[in-house]
DNA sequence: GTTAGCACTCGGTAAAATCGAGTGCTAACA
DNA sequence: TGTTAGCACTCGATTTTACCGAGTGCTAAC
């Protein structure tokens, strides 16, 4: 758990202090408990020094405004995608556990492996660390260059195009060719390809042999192979954590099945998740991300970078009564932290 | 859906044709309606020329051998693991809906690409034909023989080896230095890896050189790198389609979430189906595959094989209570379309 | 061995009763 | 003017009760 910080009400948008107050009291008992808040807790907890009846004229006007909603007269009051962006935009950073920060530091200290390898393993400790479900994304590789090609035969008609990337991606393809290559018209090619390639992104056109012989043929194939592959943006590596986690911090079959859908379709998420990333925005609340199926989830992403650039993201997803201040501290930490571990790489030895 | 094709009662073991026929007609009926099944409906729908006193006469006796069991007094029967045990054993192999095997045929005809992308698509496919969460399992490349083994050195100390095998995977592994390579040196090592490896499989000793000179530091490096993954068995692919379903077709939020744990661990999920393999079973259900916490799952499994070995199965994951007959009918259909697409592979240009 | 008859069980469902948290309003108050 | 105590009222949630009927086990007759 992150103890909350003390948030003195700062009303940066068109709500006065009180209202803040009664708002935030609002939202911080129903993420708590799950049901609707009513006057007098509210007056209670809050150290406003009025009585519920007066929270009362202010909670009709906040519901008039649209931050609070009554699932039905005679009830309390329950945020709504409004109030909670409110209660977010005003909250202060929160400061995670020791026990937590313990955790990501050995975390960290103790990766080893493959970039993909370290993503996955970080896409479990979030969700591990938090309970609830985890997204990380690796944006691909299209600034990287070329570092190595090799063209390695299966059969005389059937190659395997490998390709190695700066950024330390290594990528394969099939190249399935209509007429037969020997050993030698096959490593000729690869010799051919090295030097066409080497220092390219895929993005860059590149001048192929237009001759009709068989290692010139196999180049082009290879070459049109590899570039073939830009389109679908390849490279997009998605590592969703704890999945299982959505069943507990989801109520009701129905919302259960429609997230599991979601995750399950991992284009999507990295869409979204870039979306949030492209608004500049670290929180999507409800109807904020435009996606019907998750309107009852909210999502935090934060973004790693390196050299400046964004490379990917972290993300966790929960319904929109998630704990805010918690969970951004956490994918805040564990973003920084593996904005650091894939900077520094190259210094260590 | 499946016809059902008519069983007539073969007594295979130690029950009588009436019972097993009663049997049946119980299983039948709750894997359709999820309902524990009354003596009369028994009666009525198997047509045994008998009156429900009878049926009932015969459930005691069935209840009493372990083949049903009764939720409480005055309720029906339900079928015990043993008891579908018995269903399934007696089941003749069904017939999928032409549909059905247009839909496969279909799938087979136009999948494109690498080994991976086609078990990964194989498990969405089997899971939206039958609905059920499914898992595809390749085993792994230990047969396999190095083809190409190329080291490719991203700065002074951090270089990459890129090892290819026979099976068309594609390994990848960091090799960090504790000293300094120039590229000639790099360029050496990955000539003698090549000369060292081809050939060989992971499980193969072979015989480093023992010099100190850079050179042969790094291609001690590197072997020893590529010999380390060994004991983890990496190479193992799993891939899961449909999780979403086990929303749909387990009840309970309790069932739901520890399914989907297991599911979770993907090599928890690799080794019950290996598991199940070695049994040379099709079928696990409930408590059969020793797993508690899938103790109210069945768990159906089609290995796929080529040049007569196991290279990976095919699975499907539901509730006992499931439809055995076409969902053994579609994993069998498309384990056995999956053998004959890698095994015609070589064979096409 | 089979079956009709029958008393009995007991989970599920529906109707009724009750509870109480919470509201909105009003009138008095500082 | 803003605040508050008082109060009648609402309405979902919970509990209680009643009841139904599918299904059973048993027994006696066929």
């Amino acid at each position: 758990m992150a103890r909350r910080v003390k948030t003195p009400s700062q009303p940066k948008s068109n709500l006065d202090a009180r209202k803040a107050t009664i708002l935030e009291a609002v939202v911080v008992e129903h993420i708590d408990t799950a049901q609707p808040v009513g006057s007098s807790s509210v007056a209670h907890n809050a150290d406003l020094a009025v009585s519920p009846a007066t929270v009362r004229t202010e909670m009709v006007a906040l519901e008039r405004e649209g931050y609070l909603a009554q699932p039905h007269t005679s009830a309390g009051r329950v945020p709504t995608d409004k109030g909670y962006r409110y209660f977010v935009d005003h909250l202060e950073a929160g400061v995670l556990e020791p026990a937590q920060q313990r955790q990501i530091k050995e975390f960290f200290a103790h990766v080893r492996g493959e970039v993909e390898d370290v993503l996955e393993q970080t896409s479990l400790l979030l969700s591990q660390l938090t309970s609830y479900t985890s997204v990380v994304v690796g944006s691909g590789h299209s600034r990287a260059t070329v570092l190595s090609v090799q063209l390695v035969n299966l059969d005389a008609r059937h190659h395997l195009l490998v390709t190695v990337f700066s950024d330390g991606t290594v990528t394969k393809h099939s190249v399935l060719a209509s007429f037969e290559a020997n050993h030698v018209e096959v490593t000729e090619a690869s010799r051919q390809l090295n030097a066409l390639l080497i220092g390219t992104t895929l993005e860059a056109k590149v001048q192929v042999p237009s001759r009709g012989d068989t290692v010139a043929k196999l180049v082009r194939e290879a070459v049109s192979v590899l570039h073939a592959e830009m389109p679908t943006m390849e490279g997009e590596q998605v590592y969703i954590g704890g999945s299982a986690k959505v069943a507990d911090v989801f109520e009701g079959v129905e919302t259960v099945r429609k997230v599991l859908g979601i995750l399950e379709q991992e284009l999507l998420v990295v869409s979204l998740v870039e979306d949030i990333l492209d608004k500049g925005v670290t929180v999507a609340i409800g109807s904020e991300h435009g996606f019907e199926p998750l309107s009852s989830c909210a999502v935090i992403v934060a973004p790693v970078s390196l050299d400046g650039e964004t490379i990917g993201a972290v993300g966790l997803l929960g319904p929109t009564r998630m704990k805010y201040q918690e969970l951004m501290a956490a994918a805040e930490a564990v973003s920084k932290h593996l904005t650091t571990h894939f900077g520094g790489e190259n210094d260590r030895g």
